[in-house]
DNA sequence: AAGCCAGGCTAACAGTGTTAGCCTGGCGGT
DNA sequence: ACCGCCAGGCTAACACTGTTAGCCTGGCTT
């Protein structure tokens, strides 16, 4: 059945053994992010996911290989939901872009940290990411052309999205006005286009 | 290296029952640390550890009060001596303070990436650190005095630090540009003083 | 010489991911 | 209308993890 009728899927066969059913598969990743974001990395169970689902642990190797897959997953659908929205923020009309893309960034972050942290430390996934990396950085180079100048950009956002997250940054406006400044800094360098 | 075994406690007295020998704790954590840095997060298991020391699990107990306060004390050393680091970094004279700043760091991030990945993320720490984070702000607003915009360097050293350490960047060379175009945008903008 | 206790040990428990093997209900094809 | 297949559940079990309880002993202190 599902040998060629894969009812969806533009030209996406995978042969996984481990069960045809997709939708299945997706209510269990959308149940382990849910699962993460209320409980963190350490509630993300096997165990403990499977009980959510009304089953048992071992079951869920019926459609996904194992933990790491499940971390692989949510990772990629964070890293396509990031180049999305930054995507959007930044395509407006010129001036201010770079201030409306940072601000989407620490929004995205912000909405789901755990699942931020899962998709940006690389620890434990078999594969980094696929090629929405790459959207990402796209997304960046929006607003600074210059792929070392969009580079410092990224790592601007990211190392204060991880810094605010674990809290290091002075509490409150303090905290808005590093994200406001690195944005009006970075607004001056690189002309809007 | 040893700053952290050398002379112990500045007025250091710690009642704790678990062990009164700072010494035997000192090898510990230095063990600790180096299997981290040779294994990574997922080989420093307490019975690894041990078995380094030539001793049982359990054993450890008798030092530290468990797994969570071995990643507390490296995090801990980690902070201290990359706080040292950067400010004998950026304490030199006026032009490329910035430069050498963000060079010193990203050295401490490649030197024991494992070590620098634990010490930043606070997930599983009990607190997330000591006074030795403000030392660290505290060299970064030696470049740039005012705090919003020394925390914006420091969010931009940590966020290229990651991305580097994830094998995100563009490969070789482009990671240099990345970290010098860093440096060089922020060396025009906080005068060198 | 007496004894205290730092610092080791074994046994065991709860919880983790994961594998092997069994069973069953519904759906497709003949 | 039946039969068989197999998606998708289950239990049992293994090798790990951190951690606790309780025992023992050799050397230092008194």
């Amino acid at each position: 059945m599902n040998a060629v009728a894969g009812t969806f899927g533009p030209g996406a066969n995978e042969g996984r053994r481990v069960g045809p059913s997709n939708a299945r598969k997706g209510e269990v990743i959308r149940a382990a992010r849910r699962l993460l974001q209320e409980e963190g990395p350490r509630g993300l169970t096997m165990r403990r996911l499977a009980r959510r689902l009304g089953i048992k642990a071992p079951s869920l190797y019926k459609h996904l290989p194992g933990r790491p897959a499940i971390e692989a997953e949510l990772r990629e659908a964070a890293w396509v939901e990031l180049a999305l929205l930054l995507r959007t923020a930044a395509s407006g009309p010129g001036p201010g872009a770079a201030s409306r893309l940072l601000g989407a960034y620490r929004r995205a972050a912000r909405a789901e940290p755990h699942l931020y942290r899962l998709a940006m430390t690389g620890l434990s996934g078999p594969a980094p990411t696929s090629d929405a990396v790459a959207r990402v950085a796209g997304a960046f180079r929006l607003v600074a052309e210059d792929p070392v100048q969009s580079g410092a950009l990224w790592g601007l956002a990211h190392g204060l999205a991880m810094l605010e997250l674990d809290g290091r940054l002075p509490a409150g406006a303090g905290t808005d006005l590093a994200w406001e400044r690195a944005a009006s800094s970075f607004e001056g360098i690189s002309g809007p286009h």
